[in-house]
DNA sequence: GACTAAATTTCGGTA
DNA sequence: TACCGAAGTTTAGTC
C-alpha cells in the first residue's frame, strides 16, 4: 500500500463525470492497483475512487499542465467498463510505502438473519396459539422470511426487517398476492415485523390489511440468552 | 489526518459483533474522530470503521493485553448509538500526521437525470407520433419522470431508471394508479424505461401492461453530441 | 427534521 | 456465474 498526501485535482469521466477542485488530499493506493482519494471529514466513502481490477500510470503533465503547476498525472483506468480517474497533482506532501499482504477477513455476527432465528424460537410473539411451519419458505418469486400459522390453522407470511420501510411491505404484497393463489395455503395474513417501523409504512402495511409487529431485539437477545442459560 | 501503519486486532460492539484477527493494517484517524480501518486490497469500504461523531481515546493495555503483547489500546466510541470499536495494537510500523483542512467538495453529473433531458430530446424514441407534455409531472405522490402522448394523444407515464429493478415497477405502477383516477389524463399507460432492465422486473412490467424499453445510453449520447455539433 | 429514492453502491448467499 | 436482497449501508433530495 502507499500512501500520498498531496495537493491535487481529481477528474472521473466513466458512468457518470465528476470533479474535485485542487486541495491536499490522501491518495492511497492498494495492492490491487485500486486507489481511494479521501479527505480529512466525511464518512468511511471516499471522495473519489476506481475500484479493482485496474491500472494506474503515471505520466509527465503536458506543456500546459506543467504551466498551470502541474508535476504528475496519475491515470487510473478500468479495463472492463472503461471507467478513467485523473489525479492531477501539484504538490507531494508525504509519500510511503507499506507491505501489509492478504487480510485474514473480517468475522462478523449479522443482525437480520439473527432476528429471524430469535422470532422462529419465539413464534408465540406473533399471538397465542401460533406454530412455525418453516424459515425461508421459498416461493416462485423468492423466500418468504416466515411462514407460520394461527391458533385457527390459518397460513401467516411474516417479512423480517431491521427498519420497517415502504419497500418492505410492497415485497410482502407481492408475496401474500402470490401465496393466496394456492390453495392448499389461502387465506394467508401478513405480519410484517421490524424493530422500528416508519408511520408511512404502518399505514400502508395496515391499509392492506398487514398487521404491524415492533420487534424488542435486546429483550429477545435476552430471553434467548436466558433460555441457552436454562438448558 | 492521522496515518498509522500497524500491526493489530480490531473489535466492533453496536449494531452487531465483528471481530478483525491480528494483521497489518491502515488505521486512518480523520480530523473530526472518525476511524477507518482498511486492508491492502478489496473495494473502497473499510474493513470496519466508526463513522463521525465519535471520539477516540489511546489507554495502555491491562496486564493480561500487555502480556499477550499488546502495546496500546485504541477505544472509539459514539454517544448516540452506543457503538464501540477497540483497536489492540501489537507494533506501529509507521505513524504520520497531516493537516489537510476542509475539502471543496465534489462536483458531479448524474446519469439518471442525463438520460431524463436526452429521452425527452428523443421522445420519438418511445414510438412514432409520440409528443412530450412534460419532465418531472407532478402528481400527489411524486413527479412521474416523463409524460408523453402518443400517436392516438393517449397518454403515457415513463419511469427512467438506470437500472430496472423491481422497485422502479411498483413505483411507476403506484403513479399510473393514481393517474387512472384522473378523467383528464386517463387512460395513461406506462413505459418502464431503463439501460438494463432486469427478467423479473420485465415479467412483472408486462404482467400490468407496462411496456418495457431498453435504453441504449451511448448512442443516445451520441446522438446528443451529434446534435450539439449541428446547431 | 423526517422520509424517500439512488448509489461509480459493496457484499454475501444461492440457484 | 448470474441474480437477488441486505447493509453498522451512506448520501442526496424533497416535503
Amino acid at each position: 500500500m502507499r500512501l500520498v498526501i498531496a495537493q491535487c485535482s481529481v477528474d472521473y469521466a466513466g458512468r457518470l463525470s465528476a470533479h474535485l477542485p485542487l486541495a491536499p488530499r490522501l491518495l492511497m493506493v492498494k495492492a490491487d492497483g485500486s486507489l481511494l482519494v479521501h479527505s480529512d471529514g466525511g464518512s468511511y466513502k471516499p471522495l473519489n475512487w476506481m475500484s479493482p481490477p485496474c491500472t494506474l500510470s503515471v505520466n509527465e503533465p503536458d506543456e500546459a499542465q506543467a504551466d498551470a503547476g502541474v508535476t504528475e498525472v496519475w491515470t487510473v483506468t478500468q479495463k472492463k467498463t472503461d471507467d478513467k480517474l485523473i489525479v492531477s497533482i501539484y504538490e507531494v506532501l508525504h509519500d510511503s510505502s507499506h507491505e501489509l499482504g492478504i487480510d485474514p477477513g473480517l468475522v462478523k455476527d449479522g443482525v437480520e438473519a439473527h432476528l429471524q432465528k430469535l422470532l422462529a424460537e419465539q413464534i408465540e410473539l406473533l399471538g397465542d396459539g401460533h406454530t412455525l411451519v418453516r424459515r425461508e419458505y421459498m416461493t416462485a418469486i423468492g423466500p418468504v422470511d416466515i411462514l407460520a400459522r394461527d391458533a385457527n390453522g390459518g397460513s401467516i407470511a411474516v417479512e423480517l426487517k431491521r427498519r420497517g420501510d415502504i419497500d418492505g411491505v410492497e415485497q410482502l404484497t407481492r408475496y401474500l398476492e402470490l401465496m393466496n393463489r394456492d390453495p392448499h395455503l389461502a387465506p394467508v395474513t401478513g405480519v410484517f415485523a421490524a424493530q422500528e417501523i416508519k408511520p408511512q409504512a404502518r399505514t400502508l402495511a395496515e391499509d392492506r390489511g398487514i398487521r404491524c409487529l415492533v420487534l424488542d431485539y435486546d429483550a429477545m437477545r435476552g430471553l434467548d440468552d436466558g433460555l441457552a442459560r436454562l438448558f
